[in-house]
DNA sequence: CCGCATCCTGAGCGATACTG
DNA sequence: CAGTATCGCTCAGGATGCGG
């Protein structure tokens, strides 16, 4: 494939009009890693994966949930039941960027004193610039 | 480290409230995973960065720059001279994170054709609900 | 239970102008 | 060249209510 970028290639070029651009900024959004994350564990109904993802409102996860399956990554089951019933599951390319994003996620964990830290030092340094 | 988050531990569990979730933000921002990309590559001075990071605004690079200087993931250095220079490069951790975050880049770029295949499935499906 | 539509607020961001 | 400050808008996203 020819596109304007190429992953070894200069990252300079690659910034500019690539389709990467897309899914970067697919994450460039307050809830789609974390949803992902959560359909990454297992498949999950759409009220459960409201409780799983903490803090989501109702709007935002049917959009964010539409957006993914548009983009190929999650499936939606509709068992005609009454209630009605709607698994939402990862395909496999869902799988795939999932995995990227659990491994960001552990790093961020297991990394996150190391943040606090950096924070702090530099509030206390730019408070008081000059002792 | 015993926080409501472990990795291999729920996920639903994870999304409350856990310090994943101030990584996370930092790419749900539409231009950090850039600037950490571009300055993956090699080290960037300003303009440099502005330029590698096509559409960025001086304010939004500045703003980015300080964040992630901040959070530990990028170092500043300025050289006294006329005109100023100043030079921005990735910390070990913001080389940890970059990795991750070229890694999805690499892999958004090689399956882009699938996500647009995808895109057009779903809206062919959703245009013509009834043949 | 699932999800669409509407309204409304505020953060995010771009444009512009000004300092060192 | 690098950076700060201000203004104004757009739009993400939260709250609420209705419909299948």
């Amino acid at each position: 494939m020819e596109t304007s970028c190429d992953q070894d290639g200069p990252w300079d070029v690659y910034l500019k009009s690539c389709p990467c651009r897309d899914v970067l900024d697919l994450l460039a959004n307050k809830w789609t890693a974390l949803v992902l994350g959560a359909l990454a564990r297992r498949p999950h109904r759409f009220g459960e994966l409201r409780r799983a993802v903490d803090g989501i409102s109702q709007k935002m996860l049917t959009q964010n949930l539409r957006t993914l399956e548009r983009d190929g990554f999650v499936t939606r089951t509709v068992y005609p039941t009454t209630p009605p019933t709607v698994e939402y599951a990862l395909t496999e390319m869902g799988a795939e960027v999932g995995s990227h994003l659990i491994a960001l996620s552990s790093w961020s964990q297991a990394n996150f004193d190391r943040i606090r830290d950096a924070r702090s030092t530099y509030d206390d340094r730019t408070l008081e610039p000059v002792t």
